[in-house]
DNA sequence: AATGAATGAGGATTCATTCAT
DNA sequence: CATGAATGAATCCTCATTCAT
């Protein structure tokens, strides 16, 4: 960020810029995202977003963190509310968290996601924050049964994780909506746990 | 395809602007895989690369057809020498099978995944030949366990298979060549088949 | 003409060329007609068209031809009919006849009538076969009042004439097909053969 | 147009690419009326003509409408100098003043009277404008004979008048710059409305 | 005579970014 | 702080035409 916003006012353009990028993502898709359009829907001149932006690559990542922080955040809140010990219960809180994080806002979504992927092509590693959510999985997927996981196996679990809800929110899937759905994540996420 | 070859000479024609645009792909990037250069690097003018194809996205989209025949291909062989009905011999066997299939060439996989994601978005249901991996991975997590997989856990189960091996891939992960990756793998499968 | 058709295959072979470029410009414009095309529409290849056509110029032209060639064929055919010597009957005759010519088939003759227009533009001589047109309408517009047409009389006849029909049929105007159209038309050109 | 220039220096640019436009079309022709060459000649870069004018099209098309000002302008100018009621004295001066718009830089302007013709195939309501010298025109035909112009009289005469004009600029006729030529349009027009 | 694969100059359009006001 | 006019490299794609088979 070129700028940091120490105003008030400042940061209510930040928030437009970003708000104004999401809505093009969500009604015109990817290829339309251009940063002209994007400074024309905030309501302010495209050189009043180069002010805030150092280039486009930095609006898509300050959405991505954006939409990343809401899940966390709605995870964290959801968390909060389970004081149970009960693995499986937890588990189910953090799916459920999850798959409603990404059933709003389908498209918008989609295509944030496709770009971190992008993003994940060539620096992998920036990922601080998703892991929050990664040591969440893995501990619900060992919590009761003891096995220890290796690296490689969180790995494992967390991406397979991640792909089953990333494909439903990519093909539109109607399994999406579905309880029978939120059952089989748990029932992934639990059975890998046990030895 | 624009135009079906009805001369040799044009089959070869299509094959080396595949290749080539395989090998953009794999050296410079998605961002540099523009037309004029597919058809420099295949040795063809501009003007017969759009004689077979309808434009740019044909072209990748021929390149990805072309990646999953070859899978397809590679699982097949790999089946039809092990007659075994061990299920988690089979299971591993196709587990190895598709880590290879996509260690080999990674850069120009990558983005060749990343385009059949695309694609995916907004249109989901050509998956015919996909499916057939599906249909494999599904047979694999049932086998001797005996529990029945609905149509949302054949889902889960081939998103969050499919997934590991894709994010490994993306992320440019070094687990992707280790033992313990292919192990945990076929662990994910053949615990995600018990009850 | 490249290649004059002496044998009867090669004549058919210009008229479905020929007949294929008038079906497209009917169909789709102006800016769809091209060589490949018509060549495909006509069921050869385009090597087989530039047999028989130097360029893409001469197809029009010779489509022009052709067209003016019916417009006169059926004047003619029509004049052959009517042996009174009533000025307004034989000018009636006439206006009836190129107004049913451009009546049919407007879209493609629409076309055809703009590139005629085009060629025009750089070379205004070539109206040979046209001036036969000229010369019957300028006839109507003199016989039994005396007036002697001079050049330009005669130049502004012919194009006012053919200005009002040209109009009509670019405009796609309702009054093509009407009755006072065609009175009109009668009245303008007897009208201006009087002094 | 694309953006409505709010600083006074869009509006010199507006003009100036306009005005590049006509004299390629005057000195060079329309097939060498390319948006990069406009740019060029307006001194502009070619970013900057997209930024007024969506399309090639547009551009000819606003300049088909200058165009039309200009003679529209030339004629109410004309007009107000000529309080006869005298119909054919009136009728003269519009028959000059068009003659004389069309008669300066005359390539140019057949081309742009090509492009409103082509304008017309599709979209013949839109001559607001037109209409106003198409009234000139019908009133100066009916002055002083009482004939009531129906609308199929009235079109006729206007698209006779303007064709005779069109074909003189278009044909680059040596009459456009005679007095004779002017005497026979007036003719013309004061003998079809006489009854 | 016929074929059709190959050519490549040429042209329209986009969009991230800068900078003078 | 904000504006928006201007930039121009970059890219996709068309189509008339040739020529080896």
């Amino acid at each position: 960020m070129r700028k940091s916003p120490t105003q008030a006012r400042a940061e209510h353009t930040v928030d437009a810029i970003l708000e104004a990028a999401a809505q093009i993502l969500q009604s015109d898709g990817e290829e339309k995202l251009n940063t002209n359009r994007i400074a024309e829907r905030a309501g302010f001149s495209i050189g009043t977003l180069y002010q805030y932006f150092a280039d486009k690559e930095a609006i898509i990542a300050a959405l991505a963190e954006r939409e990343r922080d809401k899940v966390l955040a709605s995870i964290v809140k959801a968390m909060s509310s389970v004081e149970s010990d009960d693995a499986e219960k937890v588990t189910r809180e953090i799916v459920r968290t999850m798959i409603g994080s990404f059933a709003k806002r389908k498209r918008a979504r989609r295509i944030i996601m496709m770009t971190m992927l992008k993003r994940w092509q060539f620096a992998p590693d920036k990922q601080q924050g998703t892991s929050v959510i990664e040591d969440l999985i893995v501990a619900g997927g060992r919590r009761g049964h003891g096995r220890v996981m290796s690296p490689a196996a969180a790995f494992v679990l967390t991406r397979a994780f991640m792909g089953a809800i990333r494909a439903a929110v990519l093909e539109n899937s109607p399994h999406l909506e579905t309880q029978e759905f939120e059952d089989e994540l748990v029932h992934l996420v639990m059975q890998f746990g046990k030895p």
